[in-house]
DNA sequence: TCTATTTGACCCGA
DNA sequence: TCGGGTCAAATAGA
């Protein structure tokens, strides 16, 4: 299995729960492949929160991961978004090597 | 044995 | 119709 794949999962930091891959698929227009993760174990259907991870095609060293829904399962008590709507929150945190732009998605 | 992970197929929306 | 997203079943590893 692709080098890719795991290498996936290598740059995913633990937030605060594991995260159960539901599923992947090839995006059209990017050349990886991307990755859906939701909440496992009982979390598995209170936590509408999901967890998408895609490669950028231009930057195989970066990573976007875009995490929409409530953050139900997350320990985020202080939450500095308060707007309603879609509130995009982007970052760019390193990870040894590589970079991930970290897109906060609440619907 | 249990849980997490993987792949394929199906369903829904634009 | 195509693309994207989700679910379910099967398999592997601990």
């Amino acid at each position: 299995m692709a080098a890719a794949r795991m290498g996936n999962m290598e740059i995913q930091p633990d937030d605060n729960y594991t995260w159960r891959k539901y599923g992947q698929k090839e995006i059209l227009g990017s050349r990886f492949p991307r990755a859906y993760y939701r909440c496992t174990h009982q979390k598995l259907y209170k936590c509408p929160a999901k967890k998408q991870v895609q490669r950028l095609d231009d930057d195989p060293y970066m990573f976007r991961v875009t995490y929409r829904g409530s953050h139900t399962c997350h320990f985020f008590t202080k939450s500095p978004i308060s707007s309603a709507a879609v509130t995009a929150t982007t970052a760019t945190v390193r990870y040894g090597l590589c970079s991930a732009i970290w897109t906060l998605l609440f619907l």
